[in-house]
DNA sequence: CCCCTGGTCTTGACCGGTCCAGTACGTCGT
DNA sequence: ACGACGTACTGGACCGGTCAAGACCAGGGG
């Protein structure tokens, strides 16, 4: 007893003393304590004066006021099944009455070693990511499968501002990266933190989990599709941002950073080439409404039209119908648009857009659960030391969806 | 010094000894330390030998290393102005071997009592609140606007899954709540916190501060449009989520509990009572593609079709022009829509819509602005008590714009 | 020569929980 | 009557930082 007065953790300022309503001196305005084991009739933090500094209300201030220890309180919140129902019910009433909420989430998270989030990391700047509705609903989906898990979802930013970095200094038990051209800023501290990753349409680190789209397939069985309706003359809209401006591709198979946009542009030219044919590839520069609109415009106009166009998104092939119709042309009777991605676009345009459909749902749920169980081998990783499972690369089907905006190519065209 | 052995906080089972490094038997493998002041070549924690369970690297780990407190290596990290720079370098380069990333988040948020993320509530399922561009688009524009603050956004649901509360048990600073019609129990925790709240799209809890569209003088300036153009039998398109089936509303006024949608009929209504005239009320359950379809089918073979509508979102109006052209109808000759918001979907149709634009960026901005600005007082009421400053409740405006799906009454309808 | 000031680093006390290894008490089997 | 066992609760040691105040040492003015 040498070392500390009663109650080695009783708050040094609150209005309440350490142990039980016996000791210390009687808080300022409070009556005796009314008998009885309910709780009393004095009011709890909750309506404090105005101007007296509110105590801060821990699980020792409710153990104090209880005469439990600290760690019966926590089992009261935290595990139930630890202490009898009824002093739980008495507990809690008192947790109540002092305006106590629950364990605080920072203190747990430092103790549990567990944050109860996990980060995301997208593309562009947080703006412009939520204005494609690819990565929107990728975003929501992912957060509605993590949900039952109880792991929330914090945006990261790729890319730094004012000196912050979230990416370090956020606390979350994993993250995923999503189509992050190349190597980000974030990713890095991420690895540093050697966080457990999920990569989501792009290239898996070594030693992480990938979700892939077989975007692959997709260009593929577009092309497929239009060689079928008679078409020899097909072309490529795609994206390339290492390019600052649109126009045709010098090295169509070499493409951009963008995982994605390579690998859709590569199956198509493999379908291409397949038949014995060349394809052509027109880059934008990325794909938002302002850096697609030109180049589009452009590929109406050029007398070497194709006659029908693969696209790397819908978005893409909803401006390339548009631009069509403005110079006159009918969609598909003069040029035939495959789009990519099945979303809003493709069934707001008229004519409906023929497209390839990713399933959004699938993929948020499959990047949840490759995320929480590399979590989870995380963990056991920590006591049982590391044990070497191949980490997975999951990869989801597609499918083309046929609508209104292909058709025969035209007679004078035919081979 | 009978206390504790030499540094307190010497982790017990690293292998690295507490204090310098002339004490303590030599690590395994270990040869003597390199002169000079650059780092040895002795491999750090960075590639630890399979097997070994892998010693957590803390400050102390770091500091023990170097030779310096546990607070120097902090500073050197958190508050470079409070040691030579000298001594930083050698620290940075010491923790950069043993493979410290940075202090660790929890610990920090626990220390700090901040938690460097703010919480955002959405309105729907967060599967299909990423499905309107409207509520994406904020979100965007929130999450970038809090970066350069440092602050990260997470994603709290609206309602609870699995016996999971991240309402009650995630680390925040605060929070926005975005158009959550009425009271959510994912608000009733945050409230029960008293963290700083925002409420966006809707009326804010008395205490709080509020970012709200001019949502009235939308639906007022889109019906003074039709007057202009010689409207006199205008119908108001919104939503309702109280009813299951859409329909006529007997009760116009009343609305649902969506507060925005309220604001919006009930300008559309002021302003149409203004000029004599009544309007009518079409209500649909909610603002969903499978929800709005059969709604506005019927609203376009409705006997009594009025020659305008003014609708709660572009998602509506696009609806409602593309039913009107399946049904053989010309937009804008035959009827007249106006949308809301300017979002994808006004320029994405055609005809482009003519519509009530808000600023989704202001938005946003605003709400950031508000939100950092809540937490500030709420820290400094921790110190100095209390004050009173009124929560601000910010307006945006709105403006028409005008685009192609709207012109003059036809000739035999017009007063 | 002394005191004051300022830059560096150290010390001890927190932040508010959870984990784990007890201890105190029934209760049951024999 | 006695040891084994289960239940309910407690105590101390962490988790990994930050904060505020103090110690030490240099240079500079009086």
């Amino acid at each position: 007893m040498g070392r500390t007065p009663e109650g080695a953790r009783a708050t040094a300022r609150g209005f309440l003393t350490s142990s039980g309503a016996a000791a210390g001196p009687p808080a300022p305005g409070t009556a005796a304590q009314a008998p009885g084991p309910d709780v009393s009739t004095y009011a709890g933090a909750h309506d404090v004066p105005d101007g007296v500094a509110v105590a801060r209300v821990t699980l020792q201030t409710v153990a104090d006021r209880v005469g439990v220890s600290r760690m019966t309180v926590s089992n009261a919140f935290s595990r139930p099944d630890q202490l009898s129902e009824a002093l739980r019910a008495k507990i809690l009433a008192a947790a109540a009455d002092l305006g106590y909420v629950g364990p605080d989430p920072a203190a747990r998270a430092l103790a549990r070693r567990s944050a109860g989030a996990v980060g995301v990391v997208l593309t562009d700047s947080l703006g412009e990511a939520f204005l494609d509705p690819v990565a929107a609903a990728f975003f929501g989906s992912l957060a509605e499968s993590l949900a039952p898990t109880g792991l929330a979802v914090s945006l990261i930013p790729a890319e730094n501002v004012g000196g912050h970095v979230p990416a370090r200094d956020l606390a979350v038990d994993g993250a995923v990266v999503y189509a992050c051209a190349g190597e980000t800023e974030a990713v890095e501290w991420l690895r540093k933190r050697r966080l457990p990753l999920v990569f989501v349409d792009q290239d898996p680190l070594p030693g992480s989990a990938g979700v892939l789209l077989d975007d692959r397939a997709g260009g593929r069985i577009a092309v497929e599709h239009l060689l079928a309706l008679g078409h020899r003359d097909v072309a490529v809209l795609t994206m390339n941002s290492d390019r600052t401006t649109p126009g045709w591709a010098d090295a169509p198979r070499r493409g951009g950073s963008n995982h994605v946009a390579r690998e859709r542009t590569a199956g198509a030219l493999d379908a291409l080439e397949a038949a014995g044919l060349q394809g052509r590839v027109y880059e934008v520069v990325d794909n938002h409404d302002h850096l697609i609109a030109p180049g589009v415009a452009e590929l109406v106009a050029d007398p070497h039209r194709p006659t029908a166009v693969v696209c790397f998104s819908d978005l893409m092939a909803a401006h390339l119908v548009r631009a069509a119709q403005a110079a006159g042309l009918t969609v598909p009777d003069d040029l035939s648009v495959v789009g990519f991605d099945d979303s809003v676009h493709a069934h707001t345009v008229r004519p409906a857009l023929t497209t390839v459909r990713q399933d959004f749902a699938a993929k948020g749920r499959l990047a949840a659960r490759a995320l929480t169980e590399a979590i989870a081998r995380s963990r056991a990783a920590a006591d049982t030391g590391p044990e070497d499972a191949e980490p997975t690369i999951e990869h989801i089907p597609v499918e083309l969806v046929l609508r209104d905006s292909t058709s025969t190519a035209p007679r004078d065209a035919r081979g």
